[in-house]
DNA sequence: TGTACATCAGTGAACGCGCGTTCACTGATGTAC
DNA sequence: TGTACATCAGTGAACGCGCGTTCACTGATGTAC
């Protein structure tokens, strides 16, 4: 039966908020869309109304989920100030960003599976990239600015990576997990320093 | 039909190449086992005479990809002599490494997807893992050793994360996919000679 | 060495199940008069 | 404002298909005599 336009719009809005987490929890292969549907309470028929493939789907729920990752950590620095490039690092490298896999960046939860999917998804995940890459050039005012894109996109790389490899190994060796993010963190840091420290000689 | 024991050990070599190979090419969950045992020129019966399951193909070819890659990259390290960190880094983080997902290492090629797989896969995942790290360790002997350890494993794990975000942008952004993987290799490098000119101060 | 027979790798039909997608239908919503 | 009707979001059955797994069967291999 028909429903207003804003329940609609509502709808609409819940499927996007059931997919990201879905696919993010348990990648893109292993959610259907009957259970998207279910999730939100509605039936894999009203889906259909409102993307014309699991793929549109797939693309949607992936800017859904960055977009609302994004707008937390911007009321964050609202509250708190703007943070420096360190503070970034202790976010994206937490042991929460790991273990939050279904409120987590879309990026790190899907990110050897996106090379699988079609070109919108690559696109959004282009686009999703380059803003975290501009959001970290930001906060390294310190650094020659000819080295700032290299270390934010090096930082932003070695996050996804970081995060997918802790979350690989936290099954067997809890200890290396937390190892790796620490690693990487320091280690993107350092390099940090390391740029700064070059401009002050 | 009942087949030599040499032919059936040969037959379960072309299953775990045939697998190894599919899985990184397409995904653990894109490739069923029916599709793995056509490629090897069987049926899908024969294989569960070889594994209980596919979790368990899943787990032993996960193995035989990263032994088989080990191997090749041994035996041109025994024909150049061993190689440099930076030359590991140019090895690790080139446009081949990425653009030959077939043969490439199943740690980049499954990275997100690994967390969702059983504990055999995670515990196969971690140990090759600490083996891409020893040997890193081995051409980092100019660093102190107390850093050593932490920047091989930074260097994976950013490799990891720069191969996966390199192959999710190339279909939108061939020139940031490039841009990623030079990005991230030539941080880590920075970070190294940081470590090692702080010792030598 | 030759023969009889047990073994078991491989075959292919069948299992129940969930997949993405389509479609005739329902009935409340929104609109035109 | 009240009524008639077109719209269309949502339902649920159905589509063909591939999934992982099981199993009765085949027949060459390997073994015991």
């Amino acid at each position: 039966m028909r429903v207003s336009r804003e329940k609609a719009a509502e709808n609409r809005v819940t499927l996007l908020r059931a997919a990201s987490q879905l696919f993010r929890e348990r990648g893109i292969d292993g959610v259907g869309v009957a259970e998207v549907a279910k999730a939100a309470g509605l039936t894999h028929g009203a889906l259909y109304a409102h993307f014309p493939s699991k793929d549109a789907l797939v693309a949607e729920a992936f800017s859904y989920g960055f977009d609302g990752n994004m707008a937390g950590a911007r009321a964050a620095w609202a509250r708190d100030g703007r943070p420096s490039f360190d503070e970034h690092l202790a976010v994206l490298f937490s042991t929460e960003a790991r273990d939050k896999l279904e409120t987590g960046c879309p990026m790190t939860a899907s990110a050897s599976e996106i090379a699988r999917q079609g070109n919108e998804v690559s696109a959004r995940f282009s686009r999703a990239f380059e803003e975290m890459v501009t959001i970290l050039e930001k906060s390294l005012e310190d650094v020659p600015a000819a080295k700032r894109r290299r270390l934010a996109v090096a930082a932003v790389a070695a996050e996804v990576g970081a995060i997918a490899v802790s979350r690989a190994v936290a099954k067997s060796d809890s200890a290396l997990a937390d190892e790796v993010l620490s690693s990487t963190r320091k280690t993107i840091s350092a390099a940090c320093k390391a740029g700064s420290s070059a401009r002050r000689r």
